[in-house]
DNA sequence: GTCGCTTTTGCAAGCGTGTGCAAATGCTGC
DNA sequence: GCAGCATTTGCACACGCTTGCAAAAGCGAC
């Protein structure tokens, strides 16, 4: 590294003639500081390239800044959607976020939020994976606080957001009916998540409450490819299905597309496809996807709000939001 | 925040009956502690739930271990996989990744890094936006690194990762001739990034050298909905281009769905279409694009070690990476 | 000029860590 | 037991910052 090291509070201090402790109240919002002392910091700080080193100040003021953001699988459309309005939100409030990937092992989620304690992160946002109760334990007792994003779990103390899972499969399960169709199936991947499992769960009884069977079908990870495995294997047998549930957009665009391309059908005339998400794919003209949107946006909104605000603690807070159905052409009629 | 403050090591040097140097130097790697003391320690540790304090450290050791990640466009196909390789990279050499978005404004590349060098990040790596020359300066003067993946530009220092985004042109203008295409045509964003202008100008030059004119057409920024802009553009022209290479995956993708569904052309029988990035959708079987592979896992191997080596420092570094052709089906014949 | 009051300023004590240096300890061979 | 050596340990200072506290400075009124 380069020997010169980062202009420190000391020299600047020097070169505008007054006390380091001047200057650091100059940086400090809310400080008592004349307007003349003031002017000279700034111009002093600026000819030197001065900049508060954050690590100190988190250090003394015992509050880095700093937000975690636990993530698998951040190359997917809805993920990416969400660190992105997260991000967003977190930097208009004045944070910075640590971004940590949990693809590789299973205890990546645990080793990432010990990460995150390390650097007295604020707090953590949790989209993926679920921590060991001991190290969120921990964050807790040390004052971060804790977001869950469709994480359901009975922790007392982290705030949880979530979606009406099983009311949005109850509404698709009458969108099919009113199609007209009768031999329903619920297509997943077995990833057994509680969002997931919450809508094959609301599906399949809002079908039961209109007497009606549902076909379930798991396969794999949550993407494209188990989508075409899944119309595998439902394409293949005895009856065939006239409408699908999917649990994810990205299986939805994985089963039209085999649907179409390999069992030559036609989407909606011989099956209505139904997605959950709202990623961008959905709306392609390809897809044409019939879809509940995830109010990333909202979501992000609450997060942040919540992590900032001054009281909130310890109470147990659970936030459900809605999913808005949004009608395209995947599924007939409307 | 919680009154409890977090577990000083000076606490862990009390219960373990040593000294506040030894739990220093136990999570020292290669620093002098005796196996005995060593336990003792990290039992103590164990039980008070300690962990060393990354911003302290950070600040004595001048070297955060931080890196910032300052992107834009996140929730893109492109974008957020070579997040998610970055991310796994760093944190296999033991960084961790500060993620920035600069999405809003045009300062908000010169805010981000300003925003790094507070928190005395070790490096920047940058994919996309141009700083401002004093910033960048400023960030290799106090000894950060700094990395710019395909955004060329001539300053000294920084490593520069690049394609051979000509060379790649050139290739697919060939496999357009010879698949008996003559009208060629080439679909772009407004952005006028080096690396798309590079792809633009060396498809155009490649086409000249066998003879052939192309039509250009740009369109707002580079996704795809403007692919289905420029779609418009060039398919209500008196004459029609018979193949199209897109500047991304994004906007063939979208120029594919318009050409398809809006002017009832078929691909490739009627036209050839071409991208590049090879995101995730283009091997969906609706599009079935050829188009260039982005290393995105090489560019980030490449990226980190660099970062991480211990010379390496102030040559004119420039890496320029292969991209691989992946051949699909919207170029007939191959 | 002096008094009372408000605002600004400087001092110094921390925050939690790494590390050079010297003292202490352990080990080996007589 | 003791000299000679390698290893371990503790002390104390440094890193760059914030902030309580008391001294200093400004200000208006007498």
């Amino acid at each position: 590294m380069s020997q010169k090291l980062f202009v420190s509070a000391q020299e600047v201090a020097e070169k505008a003639g007054v006390s380091r402790s001047a200057v650091s109240r100059t940086f400090t919002s809310g400080a008592s500081v004349s307007p003349k002392t003031r002017q000279k910091v700034l111009d002093a700080a600026d000819a030197l390239g001065y900049h508060v080193n954050h690590l100190a100040r988190g250090l003394m003021r015992n509050e880095s800044g700093i937000v975690c953001l636990i993530v698998s699988e951040i190359g997917t459309p809805y993920r990416s959607a969400l660190l992105r309005a997260l991000t967003q939100q977190l930097q208009n409030s004045g944070k910075v976020a640590m971004l940590i990937n949990t693809d590789r092992s299973d205890g990546s989620a645990d080793l990432a939020l010990r990460q995150a304690i390390r650097y007295r992160a604020d707090a953590s946002i949790i989209l993926s994976g679920l921590p060991d109760k001991s190290i969120t334990d921990l964050c807790l007792k040390n004052g971060q606080r804790l977001v869950l994003i469709n994480r359901d779990d009975d922790r007392e103390g982290p705030l949880k957001i979530n979606l009406d899972d099983a009311d949005a499969a109850a509404r698709i399960a009458t969108a099919f009916v009113r199609a007209g169709c009768r031999k329903l199936a619920f297509a997943n991947s077995q990833a057994g998540t509680p969002s997931l499992m919450a809508r094959e769960h609301g599906f399949v009884a809002a079908a039961k409450a209109m007497g009606l069977d549902v076909m379930v079908e798991r396969f794999g990870h949550t993407g494209y490819e188990s989508g075409r495995a899944v119309a595998q294997q439902l394409l293949t047998r005895k009856e065939r299905p006239d409408a699908v549930f999917c649990a994810t957009d990205l299986l939805a665009c994985g089963f039209m597309d085999a649907a179409r391309h390999q069992f030559s059908m036609s989407v909606p005339d011989q099956i209505c496809v139904a997605g959950f998400d709202d990623i961008e794919q959905a709306s392609w003209s390809s897809y044409g996807l019939t879809t509940f949107a995830q109010p990333v946006d909202m979501t992000a909104r609450e997060a942040v709000s919540w992590l900032v605000s001054e009281t909130a603690e310890s109470e147990n807070h659970t936030v459900r939001l809605h999913a808005d159905l949004v009608w395209r052409t995947s599924i007939r009629g409307g």
